[in-house]
DNA sequence: ACATCTGCCTACCATGTGGTAGAGAAAGGG
DNA sequence: CCCTTTCTCTACCACATGGTAGGCAGATGT
């Protein structure tokens, strides 16, 4: 495909994350680029068609990298499924920050979109803590479904606005601070105490 | 204080909440409030004036509503205080969608303002938790900073994006679930075992 | 009574917005 | 060689936007 088609994708991505879909005109995607208004216009027909494609083009590269984090996870080592996902949105924060504008801009949107091509692997999360819950090395009041989506939400939503969240932390620390704490919480919201220690290196 | 200015506060926060800032207009404050578009800016100078006064507002609110939470605090009694943040949030989700759309727009302008009026108060939690682990009752590899940040964060934004988020759950399942499952997270990742059911009811 | 102030209005403006029309360069295919 | 297709451009449009100017009714203080 067009060269120029791909860039525009690119920046628009980072645009919308950064200031939002109604706080980016098109003339700042033309800018970001290099080309003029109309050339934007003849790639995607709509500001909107460019949003949906910008969307398809998040969620093509999630069902592209899931093959791994669905093998970690038929290995059933917790930590390889966490890191794939953390992973994910880490290497580009304009995802995160991407889906929690979506949440909150075109919530039934998103909904349908997460429904379709995200849920089905969400779930492996939950089947995984519910297997483990079944041979009792988990929380026995965890509720699987429930479990998967807050851990998953609570990783993106982490990498969306950490740095925001660092005014919570003393002056100049780190914000690995966060993600380690986000990895303890999950952990220690899945694995009873004596579990904690062997699933941190090998399996469940 | 007059009523139309009340009134504009009162749905300019409902519509930044909902649209976000940049995808509300000020003839659709105007029109909520039954008004024209100059009688808003009579009010408020500018929308980036009407913009900082809905924050204020919610922070007076927040700063308003904080002592009951101190209290709570005092006594020690870690559920106490995560309800007093749940309730205050989940009384008005405006609250926590305005938050969060603030820390992906203006990330640096809510890093003060947190920074200058609500650490002070997540860092009770942190302390709370920091006594607990002295003591032994509570893990002793927890970041009670980055804990206090990442539960609030935790109980913010799934409050914000909830319905998003039941896109997760099995066809109808009740929102109940998720903030049910976000207290279990925040209790499993500050208590050891054998404390939770303890803290549960009464105190540490 | 008068002047002043408050609060809301109508009318207007400059600018930015998403989008269209249509010309022209470049490249390929017969 | 010419015709068509692909892509980008200049020029333009209708409209919405944030904001201003100034008038006007009613309350208030003297």
């Amino acid at each position: 495909m067009s060269d120029v088609r791909e860039q525009i994708l690119q920046s628009a991505t980072r645009l919308f994350a950064e200031r939002g879909f109604d706080g980016t005109p098109l003339q700042a995607v033309a800018d970001a680029v290099g080309v003029r208004k109309p050339s934007v216009l003849y790639h995607f027909a709509s500001k909107d068609v460019l949003r949906s494609a910008v969307l398809d083009a998040m969620v093509a590269r999630w069902t592209e990298v899931l093959p791994t984090v669905l093998l970690a996870a038929a290995k059933d080592r917790f930590d390889a499924v966490l890191d794939s996902i953390t992973d994910f949105f880490a290497a580009d924060p304009d995802r995160a920050r991407l889906l929690m504008r979506e949440a909150l801009d075109r919530p039934d949107a998103l909904h349908t979109l997460l429904a379709t091509h995200v849920r089905p692997w969400v779930q492996v999360i939950a089947a995984q803590l519910a297997r483990a819950r079944d041979r009792g090395h988990v929380h026995a009041d965890a509720d699987a479904d429930a479990y998967a989506a807050t851990v998953v939400h609570l990783i993106v939503s982490t990498l969306a606005v950490e740095s925001t969240l660092r005014a919570f932390l003393p002056e100049g620390a780190s914000p690995e601070r966060l993600r380690h704490e986000v990895r303890r919480l999950a952990r220690a919201g899945m694995f009873t105490e004596n579990h904690v220690q062997a699933a941190r290196g090998a399996e469940t």
